[in-house]
RNA sequence: GGUCUGGUAGUUCAGUUGGUUAGAAUAUCGCCCUGUCACGGCGAGGGUCGCGGGUUCGAGUCCCGUCCAGACCGCCA
C-alpha cells in the first residue's frame, strides 16, 4: 500500500491516526533544529515535520531530499502548533517515522509551485512538470467537467455517441487537409477529418437520429492563441428538426454546462442577432455583447460638407465612448496610431470631443461647424462627456477596422469582465462568399448548408444574397460553436456545388457517397459543433486554448517537447512511395 | 506570405551615448539557525549575451542576414 490518505485530506479529525501518504516533495525548509517538508499529490499539500530531538535519524535523512523528489512517508496526524490557514490541511502536520524514497529527481528546470518561475518556452519543453503544477491540473480538471457534463446533458436527451472514421478522404472545401500517405494503396493518401460532417450526416440517413461525439478535428491552417492543429469537438447532429429545435436544445447544453461547471445561470432564452444587423453593428460575426459601443452612421451627418476624405469614403462610422471627453491628445494619437498599424489598417481616426460647457472639439474643426458637430453627436446619441471615434472608408473594411477599435476601447474601459457571459445566436449567415482570388463563391459554412427556402429565388440571379439556415453561437466576442440546416435532397446538393464551381463529375468524385445517400430516403437534420477548447477557456475567462490542452502545439505546429514533426527516415519514405522535393 | 515584440546565469529579467572584470532576483551548493509555510542569516559556484557576418581602436548595445519563441494580419467551409 502506498498510500492510506492523499495529500490533501487529512484534517484536525484524523489527528492521533498513523497514516501513509506518497507525494513529490514540493519544498523542504530546514529550520536547524527542525525541517518541514511540504508534500504535494494532486489532491493538496500536508506539511512534514521533522524534529531533531525526537528522530534525529529520520530528521537527518529529511534535509538530504531535493525538491521533486517521490516520498513515501509514515507518520502520526499531529495538530499544529502554528496554524496555517492558507491551506485545507493547514491545522494538522505529520510527525514523519518513515521516509521512502520512491524515486529521486534531478532539480527540475522551473519552480512547481503555483507561481512559477518559468516562462512558456522552458514550461512547454517540459510540459509534463507543468502539469504537476495547481493551476495548470485545475485547468484540465474544468475540461474534464465540461465533458462529462456535456455527455450526461446529451445522453439524458437521447444522444448517441458514435465514433467516425479518423483516416478519411481528402475534399477540395475548406480547410487544408493534414494528409496521410497509404502503404497499400501506394501514391494514394488518406486526410485526416477537418469534422465529422459527412459522415454525422449519413448516420442521419442511417435512422440515428441524434448523434454526438466529443471528437478531434484537424486542419492545417497558421494557428494562433485560440486555434490549434488538432482540436476537440463536441459534434452533434439531430433528425426531423428545424432551425429552432437546435437551437433550444443547445442553448439548454450551455445553460446547463455553466450551471453545473461554474454556478453561474445564463439567460433563460440567448438573444439572437442576424448576420446582416452583427456587422452593422459590431462590425463582427461574433459579438462581444458584454459592452454596447455599438456603430453609429454619420453618413448623412458628415457627408457632404466638404471634407474630401469622408465625402469620397463609402461609409463614415463612429462609435460613441461615453464620459471620454478628457482623453488627452497623447492618448487620442496613440488611438490613431493604433488603428493605423498595419493589422487594423486604418488610414487615419477623426474624434469629435463632446465638451461639458456643450462645446464640440474635433480633429476636423476646420471643416465642420459647431452645428454640424452637435448633429454629429445627436445621431450618436453622445452626450457632453462624451467621445466621438470616427473611421471611415470602404464599407467592409471600415466595419472590421471599427469592430476591432471597439473591442480595443472594451478593453481600456473595462467594459470585458471576464466573470460575465454573454451568450448571443447569430443568425442567417449567408450561404455563400464571393472570393476575390479564386474568382468564385465559396461556402460560408460548408457545402452541406441549406439555403433559405423564401430565398431560393435569388439562387441564380443574385447567389450572393442567399441566406443559409446557418448559425453561429457566440459568447464574449468568441465563436463556441456553429451550425446548420443540412441539405437532405440530392437535386439541391447538386445545385450547391454547380454554384461552387465544381463540374458534374468533381462532385460525383467528392461527394458522390453522399448524394447516392441522399437518393435512399435521407431525413430532414441540422446539426452543430462547439469547440470545446474554446468553449473551457471562454468558461474559464481565458483566451489561449493551450492551457486547457494536455499537451498542446507552438505557433507553428510544433510538439516542443516530443519535438513532432520529424523528417522520415529513407526506408519510411519508400516504403509509402514519397520522395521529398 | 506579411507586421510587431522578444531572445543576456538553471529560471525570470536589468544592462544608460558603443568603453574597466556583464548585474539583480530566484533556483542550486556549503555553513549557521527548534515552528517554518515566499522561513531567515552568511558565503560560493554558475554566462557561446540565440547564431553568422559587417561597421568600429573597441559591440550585449549599431547595421545586414538567419534561427527560435509569442501576438496579430492573410488563412482557418
Amino acid at each position: 500500500m502506498y498510500r492510506s490518505h492523499t495529500c490533501g485530506e487529512l484534517r484536525p479529525s484524523s489527528i492521533g491516526q498513523t497514516v501513509t501518504l506518497s507525494g513529490w516533495l514540493q519544498k523542504s525548509r530546514d529550520l536547524g533544529g527542525m525541517t518541514f517538508i511540504d508534500l504535494r499529490d494532486r489532491y493538496g499539500i500536508t506539511q512534514l515535520a521533522f524534529n531533531m530531538d525526537e528522530d534525529a535519524k529520520v530528521c537527518e535523512e529529511a534535509r538530504k531530499l531535493g525538491r521533486e523528489f517521490v516520498l513515501q512517508i509514515e507518520g502520526e496526524v499531529i495538530e499544529r502548533s502554528s496554524k496555517n490557514t492558507k491551506i485545507p490541511t493547514g491545522e494538522i502536520e505529520i510527525r514523519v517515522s518513515k521516509i521512502t524514497v520512491l524515486n529521486g529527481s534531478k532539480t527540475p528546470p522551473f519552480t512547481i509551485e503555483n507561481e512559477t518561475d518559468g516562462g512558456d518556452e522552458i514550461r512547454a519543453q517540459y510540459r509534463y512538470l507543468d502539469l504537476r503544477r495547481n493551476p495548470v491540473q485545475q485547468k484540465l480538471l474544468l475540461r474534464n467537467k465540461v465533458a462529462l457534463e456535456t455527455r450526461k446533458y446529451l445522453d439524458t436527451l437521447g444522444f448517441l455517441d458514435v465514433e467516425t472514421p479518423i483516416l478519411i478522404k481528402s475534399t477540395p472545401e475548406g480547410a487544408r487537409d493534414f494528409v496521410v500517405p497509404s502503404r497499400m494503396n501506394e501514391g494514394e493518401f488518406y486526410a485526416l477529418p477537418q469534422s465529422p460532417q459527412t459522415f454525422k450526416q449519413l448516420l442521419m440517413v442511417s435512422g440515428f437520429d441524434r448523434y454526438y461525439q466529443i471528437v478531434k478535428c484537424f486542419r492545417d491552417e497558421d494557428l494562433r492563441a485560440d486555434r490549434q492543429p488538432e482540436f476537440t469537438q463536441i459534434d452533434c447532429e439531430m433528425a426531423f428538426v428545424e432551425q429552432e429545435d437546435i437551437l433550444t436544445t443547445f442553448e439548454g447544453m450551455i445553460q446547463h454546462l455553466f450551471s453545473e461547471v461554474r454556478g453561474v445561470e445564463l439567460d433563460a432564452t440567448f438573444p439572437r442577432m442576424t448576420y446582416a444587423e452583427a456587422m452593422e453593428k459590431y462590425g463582427s460575426d461574433k459579438p462581444d455583447i458584454r459592452f454596447a459601443l455599438e456603430f453609429v452612421d454619420l453618413n448623412s451627418a458628415a457627408k457632404g460638407k466638404g471634407f474630401g476624405i469622408f465625402d469620397e469614403a463609402e461609409q463614415v462610422l463612429a462609435i460613441n465612448a461615453q464620459d471620454c471627453a478628457g482623453y488627452t491628445r497623447k492618448q487620442l494619437d496613440k488611438l490613431t496610431d493604433w488603428v493605423k498599424r498595419p493589422q487594423i489598417g486604418a488610414k487615419g481616426m477623426i474624434y469629435l470631443k463632446c465638451n461639458e460647457d456643450g462645446t464640440y472639439k474635433s480633429s476636423v474643426d476646420k471643416f465642420y461647424s459647431q452645428e454640424n458637430l452637435a448633429e454629429w453627436a445627436q445621431v450618436a446619441n453622445a452626450k457632453p462627456g462624451d467621445l466621438l471615434l470616427v473611421l471611415s472608408g470602404d464599407l467592409e473594411k471600415v466595419r472590421k477596422q471599427m469592430g476591432e477599435l471597439r473591442l480595443h476601447m472594451g478593453d481600456e474601459l473595462g467594459l470585458r469582465n471576464p466573470n460575465v457571459f454573454k451568450p448571443l445566436w447569430v443568425i442567417d449567415f449567408p450561404l455563400l462568399e464571393w472570393d476575390e482570388e479564386t474568382n468564385r463563391y465559396h461556402a460560408m459554412h460548408h457545402p452541406f448548408t441549406s439555403p433559405k427556402p423564401e430565398d431560393m429565388n435569388l439562387i441564380d440571379t443574385d447567389p450572393g444574397k442567399v441566406r443559409a439556415n446557418a448559425y453561429d453561437l457566440a459568447m464574449n466576442g468568441v465563436e463556441l460553436g456553429g451550425g446548420s440546416i443540412r441539405i437532405h435532397d440530392r437535386e439541391l446538393q447538386a445545385r450547391m456545388f454547380d454554384l461552387l464551381g465544381f463540374s458534374k463529375e468533381e462532385a460525383e468524385a467528392q461527394f458522390g457517397f453522399l448524394m447516392s445517400a441522399f437518393e435512399y430516403g435521407a431525413p430532414p437534420h441540422g446539426g452543430l459543433a462547439f469547440g470545446l477548447d474554446r468553449l473551457v477557456a471562454t468558461m474559464d475567462g481565458a483566451e489561449s486554448i493551450r492551457d486547457y490542452i494536455a499537451f498542446p502545439k507552438n505557433n507553428r505546429g510544433r510538439d516542443v517537447m516530443i519535438d513532432a514533426p520529424s523528417p522520415l527516415n529513407e526506408e519510411q519514405m519508400k516504403e509509402l512511395g514519397i520522395k521529398k522535393l
